[in-house]
DNA sequence: CGTGAGTTTGACGCTGTTCAATACTTGTGG
DNA sequence: CCACAAGTATTGAACAGCGTCAAACTCACG
């Protein structure tokens, strides 16, 4: 499933995946990989913008993304915002060690996920020494993408920012020339720590210099990869 | 050690503690609370701006702050450079679920550290749910450690940096009236994703306002604190 | 003392923000 | 099917915050 902490003689899976809730038992009973909803998976739909959880709220369950995009985010008292990130299909997000969620979470889109009783969790958790791996491992993958984004929060241009941000959502893309985004400017800029006019205008410039093609608002051609690329320090 | 994920009737530790390395088991042995040298715990000491590992080195060993501080960073190909954190006494830092450093790690100022061999925490984490619990527990705290510094890179302004540090920094002062700094202003420029020019021009203004007293440049007096916290969103 | 690293301060300029106007997209109702 | 409205995105102009460059200052240490 993922680099093993831990020796042990299981595949690597892609590291954008989270957590394994294959792996996750159940009542004891493993659950299945698809994401019927079982005796603590439940199915949810939530629809465009809608608040799954909120900062501070008693973190009882944990979710994992069957398709749409969810953006977890931190606000300031004056309603200034950073996502922290964007979970597409496979992602699981939610997961706390304490009894608060540490942000807020809410949907790109319209979205469906399996939510999961942390509760339960924690009893398997407690049989399962392999469970609690997967899960240090899944907070590890965490840290070190909040790292990277801290990285480029601080220290990269405009630019470099929406480069970064096109390579990554890129690679969220089944075509891999054409970007579909879920989210709107103000989604990206908050991302990026922009405003929404820095990244319309960054984008503009990509399209003038013939490296991207801006099709529609949604839609993102990428034409020169390679230059692409050769910006994205 | 903190609010627990799974029932437990362990008490509650400082927050700001790393991985409680009493824990660990070594060989069979509790280790010891104190950071003497044991059959892991190996005690070595760092020079000033001695490099401690470095980013894709082999993660084979994590380290407990014993005396002085750690920053560990990230770097772009043109040297500009992002401190994550800064690790002082009692914090762990070098824990990796991967084979490899996410971050390099370097002496801010002299420091004695003890160094754990990982191979032998992975057995310890095969025979121990509650050491993988740790585990846990602390990959989480450093996720959120992360989110807030993502927030402060990508939404405060110069102001609001410089006084969210120097807030975050004062807990790690005995006196709390006065701080004294171990990095230099390029440190916390790096920090705080600003320029060692902004990080002086701030800190001169708060002064110039009564906010705080420049004494050196390493050493700073909260003259008015209830001010510096109103400052900081 | 003299030296050099680290820090402060000033002048200036650029990047990204702010404010504002326009254009586009999408959904709704005539 | 088109007109209209509302939300979203783009573009422009002016501004401001922070960065850059350069010089002066401080202080620890030889």
């Amino acid at each position: 499933m993922l680099t093993s902490f831990a020796p042990s003689n299981r595949q690597a899976a892609p590291a954008l995946q989270g957590l394994p809730i294959q792996g996750l038992r159940m009542n004891g009973a493993e659950a299945t990989q698809s994401s019927r909803p079982g005796p603590t998976g439940t199915t949810l739909h939530f629809a465009q913008d809608q608040e799954i959880y909120c900062e501070s709220d008693e973190a009882n369950l944990f979710f994992k993304v069957v398709s749409g995009v969810v953006r977890t985010c931190k606000f300031l008292y004056d309603g200034r915002r950073q996502i922290d990130a964007f979970h597409s299909e496979g992602d699981v997000f939610g997961v706390e060690a304490s009894a608060e969620y540490s942000y807020s979470a809410e949907a790109v889109c319209d979205c469906t996920l399996v939510s999961y009783r942390r509760q339960e969790m924690d009893v398997s958790a407690l049989e399962d020494t392999g469970f609690y791996r997967q899960l240090f491992s899944y907070a590890m993958r965490s840290v070190a993408r909040a790292q990277g984004h801290a990285l480029l929060l601080g220290r990269k241009s405009a630019l470099e920012k929406v480069v970064a941000f096109l390579l990554d959502w890129a690679r969220h893309s089944t075509d891999n020339e054409m970007i579909v985004l879920a989210m709107t400017r103000q989604d990206i800029a908050d991302y990026l720590g922009l405003t929404i006019e820095t990244v319309s205008r960054t984008l503009s410039l990509l399209e003038r210099d013939g490296v991207i093609g801006l099709m529609s608002a949604r839609q993102i051609r990428i034409i020169r990869p390679a230059t692409l690329q050769a910006l994205n320090s």
